[in-house]
RNA sequence: GGGCCCGUAGCUCAAUGGUUAGAGCUGACCGCUCAUAACGGUUAGGUUGCAGGUUCGAGUCCUGCCGGGCCUACCA
């Protein structure tokens, strides 16, 4: 049996429609789940949505309908995003869902029978928009003297009585467990952050809520649902059969890789790893935080600058594969990273329409012209054995190399110096020229350059699936001496959408 | 306030303290005509944010300043 590869996306919020903030989540969760199964790892792959909260209750009764209503009708919105992305999740896990409440309450037990939970009271500045209690002397006065949180919210003050997890007696074993395993937390800076988080002290964590009812109920006590966070994060042992146990629970956990946005970073990175460990569950092997995509110029993305990139309408234009391409290759992963329509357009047609996919276009189309349609032999010449050695170093080497450490772009980048070198050599052989002078080189020089697509396109296909997909198919039609079909573009070019006019 | 990171070509980014600071995109020029008007080659472009310091040698290390970002605490 193959080596067991478990990871997860962070499960989404679905107060809103999914933007390209969650499709890159998820598109990079996926380009991971697609090269390890190409490495011949037996994957578990993990996303879903996070319904439970305040703010899903109300947005409910705003619209006069049942929470579990709204939250199945948003929750689809993701769903749709992930189908439509090609996104090739094991399991589409929803906080909703019987068997994920049952895990919730589970390790809350198991967490009370450790005597890490105590009843207190929680008083103090609550916002209900960012569902968080602020110390005064965090407020603002706004308008009227109306108290405002720091990010401008209104707070009402709040006397609620709260479970609390001790997460004060966990701040040592948590930098025991980060110095031991360097690759706990990545990228490396926000490793230091976490640290010094710690290193900060940790107080008691509210665990429970009174004020509404949309959530999961806390053992023992009805009159409480748990924290959203706390219900959210055991997702990702529910979703590979906590608490029964069973075969995926053997084989899978603990998970290979929690990929997260660096927001996160800290709930998957403190708070996570102490609940595991009060309930005496192994912890994840990585938490990796991912950086944000900004807009042009790297201002954050936001509504009212109106430069909010939709995912819908960007796969709508362009398609999954220039979406997918795009955003792994123009952005360093891990660090945050401006995008643009004209930077996907750009980048897409010269690297993966003009680059590769016009690369398996000429190739394919002389073999099906001048060798009837038949894939020659490779050739044998130093100029050809240097041609595959180039192609198989970037395709075998230097771009899982790149991928296990989530450098997508890197890895990319090597990928396609290898299609810039195949490209210099149709340029350097002409077998255009050969056609007239020596055929038989001809061949060669074609059967070489078809022998380079091929792994060309495997390695590539993680990231772009379908264009590969595509020519690894034409490339399959002329196995065994068959002859191909007349070759179409894999990756067809892309175009900007004539500018609307600005001036008014 | 404390801490961390960043600042390199018009743009996006590279460069264990060690030759002349590199690559892609964009631009200019040349070549090719198999191919999705695609490809290849040449070339231009730099006071490495500023000022000092350490060193035989600094983009890299140290100090200060300017500018940008992130984490975090607090005062009024």
């Amino acid at each position: 049996m193959s080596q067991p590869y478990y990871l997860s996306t962070a499960i989404s919020y679905p107060n809103g429609a999914p933007h390209i903030g969650h499709a890159y989540e998820a598109i990079a969760a996926d380009v991971m789940a697609r090269f390890r199964r190409s490495q011949g790892r037996d994957v578990f792959f993990l996303t879903g949505t996070d319904e439970h909260g305040l703010k899903m209750a109300q947005a409910a009764r705003e619209k006069g309908i049942e929470p579990a209503e709204l939250a199945h009708e948003m929750s689809q919105m993701f769903k749709d995003m992930c189908d439509n992305l090609d996104i090739t999740y094991d399991r589409f896990i929803r906080t909703t869902d019987p068997d994920h409440v049952k895990a919730a309450q589970t390790i809350w037990k198991k967490m009370e029978d450790k005597g890490d939970l105590y009843l207190g009271r929680y008083e103090g500045w609550y916002s209900v928009r960012d569902e968080a209690f602020y110390d005064e002397s965090e407020l603002t006065e706004g308008e009227g003297g109306a108290k405002l949180s720091p990010q401008g919210t209104p707070v009402e003050w709040t006397v609620e009585e709260s479970w609390f997890f001790r997460l004060s007696n966990y701040g040592e074993k948590l930098l025991d467990h980060i110095a031991a395993n360097p690759a706990f937390i990545q990228p490396d800076s926000r490793r230091n952050e976490v640290v010094r988080f710690i290193e900060g002290g940790l107080k008691d964590l509210s665990v429970s809520r009174t004020s509404f009812d949309w959530g999961v109920p806390v053992p023992g006590s009805p009159d409480h649902v748990m924290y959203v966070w706390l219900d959210a994060l055991t997702n990702y042992i529910t979703g590979v059969g906590y608490p029964e146990g069973g075969d995926k629970w053997e084989r899978y956990w603990p998970a290979d890789a929690h990929l997260v946005g660096k927001d996160i970073v800290r709930f998957h990175a403190v708070y996570w790893p102490a609940f595991l460990m009060s309930a005496d569950v192994e912890l994840p092997k990585q938490v990796y935080g991912h950086g944000h995509l900004l807009g042009e110029g790297g201002i954050k993305m936001s509504k009212s600058l109106g430069n909010v990139v939709d995912p819908r309408e960007m796969l709508g234009r362009y398609g999954v594969d220039a979406l997918r391409y795009f955003l792994m290759r123009e952005v360093p992963f891990g660090q945050d990273g401006s995008v643009s329509e004209e930077a996907l357009v750009t980048r897409v047609n010269a690297e993966l329409a003009n680059s590769f996919g016009n690369l398996a276009q000429r190739t394919l189309s002389m073999i099906h012209k001048n060798c009837d349609a038949i894939i020659p032999e490779a050739g044998k010449a130093s100029e050809d054995r240097k041609l595959l050695d180039d192609v198989m170093a970037a395709c075998d080497e230097k771009l899982p190399a790149a991928f296990d450490r989530w450098a997508f772009s890197t890895g990319i980048e090597a990928w396609l110096s290898a299609v810039h070198a195949c490209n210099a050599y149709v340029d350097a052989m002409a077998p255009w020229g050969l056609k007239k002078t020596d055929p038989a080189r001809m061949a060669e020089v074609l059967g070489t350059l078809a022998a380079a697509i091929a792994p060309l396109a495997r390695a590539i296909a993680p990231v772009s699936p379908h264009g590969s997909a595509a020519i690894l198919d034409q490339l399959a039609k002329g196995e065994e001496g068959n002859p191909i079909e007349k070759p179409t573009p894999a990756f067809p070019r892309l175009e900007l959408p004539a500018k609307e006019e600005k001036c008014a």
